[in-house]
DNA sequence: CTTATATATTAGAATAAACTAATATGTTTT
DNA sequence: AAAACATATTAGTTTATTCTAATATATAAG
């Protein structure tokens, strides 16, 4: 991998770390949303989620369209949803073992 | 996944969201190094390696051991091997379509 | 037992990311 | 065309993360 690589997979990656792009990933993962369903789901406030909306799409992690007034937002692609997958599956085993990452106080 | 849940989840995931600590997840892949090994690889300062190893540890995605004044850092397991590789798998797809986010410019 | 080597820790400064509140844009509805 | 609705954007503030440089700790070697 490239040095231009590198910076495109960190950028892509920093899309996954925060808790609210996570709550938004989890819950597009089956069916596209707009941004209301969203917001009222995940207990949100329009304009931090329209602004993390934006970074997940800057993000190549999902995908909008528009309907009318609405936009919908999905996952990009089944690639993504692995991944999310795969996010869950690790954690099972890890889960108890995550101790203290001074730099990411929970 | 409970709230708990979330929370170790978006910790989980911060550890892979720095250009330094995918350069080591990277360099680390395949086989145990010590710092000293990373921080020539990598070309970063000690201290700041240090740093991101240990954030890396508290995060659950390495583990490592002493062995004289040598600590050898790894890969927790297979499935954090394998995330990796994901990560990587689904860039060939993305990358062309990254755009711009604001949250992170690169 | 003194020095060198490897790694960790700390504190404070610098930078980056996120939040908030206000406003803007675009699309329906009346 | 005005009002209502859905979403986006912006600017300024707040908070979180990272860096840097100095120092500490622990082991090994001379």
């Amino acid at each position: 991998m490239s040095k231009i690589d590198l910076d495109t997979k960190v950028k892509f990656i920093h899309g996954f770390s925060h808790k609210t792009r996570i709550q938004i990933l989890d819950s597009i993962k089956d069916n596209e949303k707009t941004v209301s369903q969203i917001v009222d789901e995940i207990e949100g406030n329009q304009s931090s989620v329209s602004q993390h909306l934006a970074c997940l799409r800057g993000c190549g992690l999902i995908v909008s369209r528009q309907e009318g007034k609405f936009v919908y937002y999905q996952l990009r692609n089944e690639k993504v949803r692995q991944l999310l997958a795969m996010f869950d599956d690790v954690l099972i085993d890890i889960h108890m073992d995550i101790g203290t990452c001074k730099n990411h106080i929970i």
